[in-house]
DNA sequence: GTCATCATGTAAGCCGTTACATGATTGC
DNA sequence: GCAATCATGTAACGGCTTACATGATGAC
């Protein structure tokens, strides 16, 4: 779980913990953000794995830099910029940018494309990196997870055969309206997969 | 939470672990059932506590018997039944039949209406147990939830306002397809509560 | 000079899991 | 007699949280 999130954000660029956090704050839904006693065992777990490494802080802003959000945070960072890498190799105690390795890479295709059934919050961070994944991976994906809703979709019936409370029954309403629903969103989701790997193979003819 | 779902089912009616853990499948969402290595050390604690108390096991069938499913499952209930209190007194390893106390109640009750904030499978599980509640505790419940999910969709809001990625994208619009259709469905909840509090207040004029 | 924010980490604990151990009963 | 199911438990471990400790920098 967080192996893919760290992974899959330093994929795009280059931060350290304190930012990092942030960013997985406005990933996951609603402030369900991981905490810092998890997330920098994590970081150094990765490290130690090869997966990630500490890069140089260079004097040059971190590629695109897209201007991430608070404006405060970004004067802060260009300030961490300016006093930059005499700090970091110095003193010792001051930021520590992290990058993926080619083994990170690896690792991070590997957690994307994995076969193990996932729970709802890990196929909802594949998605969110699902870029990094071919459209045909992309479809496998999709189309287990289909799969794995349409299971669901049939335990709820033979539960709700079976005569329930009147809240329970609201309760499990609401879940096969869920269903339904995401089932339709990943039908989208397929669909525009499938057209695209078409127009892929059209121009070889 | 599995505290919340044991005394939940045991309100209804007296059951050994094993039984309870069948249960408790069967009310939570798609095979997400607890396991024995939780169940049975928190019915332990329970019992300290004085939240559930070891039953006698009566000869007769314990009240309702909605023939709960399995045909083995019962058979085997019924020759449990028939050995029955000798055994349980007797070389001691067989089934424990549990029950809720006062003191349970009370802490159901507590864990029903806790204003703490509570993830959405706590909520599910409040829901399904809502019945013991007063149509006034459940409206507050779901008024609770209400402005929750009316956070998050606010938060959502500010979240996909600022351009993203097309599979993040997708997937917030998930999301607000999620929130809108649970807000429908809690003031679906929230109208039936209110009639239903109408209705209760009229005869007494 | 002190408070807020940035930044990194450790320690203790919670809540759950899997794997293991044990044993009774029943069906074949 | 042996496998399957019923039944209860313990031990080890996993992943995450909260609380704590530390320290730099910038704003006022």
């Amino acid at each position: 779980m967080i192996d893919l999130a760290i992974l899959g954000l330093l994929t795009e660029q280059e931060l350290h913990g304190y930012e990092l956090k942030k960013r997985l704050g406005e990933l996951l839904t609603s402030r369900a953000s991981i905490s810092f006693g998890s997330l920098y065992p994590a970081l150094n777990r990765l490290e130690k794995q090869g997966c990630v490494k500490a890069v140089e802080q260079r004097t040059t802003p971190p590629a695109v830099a897209p201007m991430s959000g608070s404006l405060a945070g970004e004067l802060a960072a260009f300030k961490a910029r300016v006093r930059g890498s005499g700090l970091v190799k110095g003193t010792g105690r001051s930021r520590k940018v992290y990058g993926i390795t080619d083994l990170g890479r690896t690792r991070l295709h590997e957690l994307l494309t994995s076969p193990d059934v996932t729970d709802d919050r890990e196929f909802a961070l594949r998605v969110a990196f699902a870029r990094h994944l071919s459209p045909a991976e992309r479809l496998e994906l999709f189309e287990r997870r289909r799969t794995e809703l349409l299971d669901r979709r049939d335990d709820l019936r033979r539960r709700r055969e079976r005569k329930t409370d009147t809240y329970l029954g609201a309760l499990r309403e609401r879940d096969a309206d869920h269903l339904v629903h995401d089932l339709a969103w990943l039908d989208r989701l397929i669909k525009a997969e499938r057209t695209l790997l078409q127009s892929q193979e059209e121009p070889t003819r």
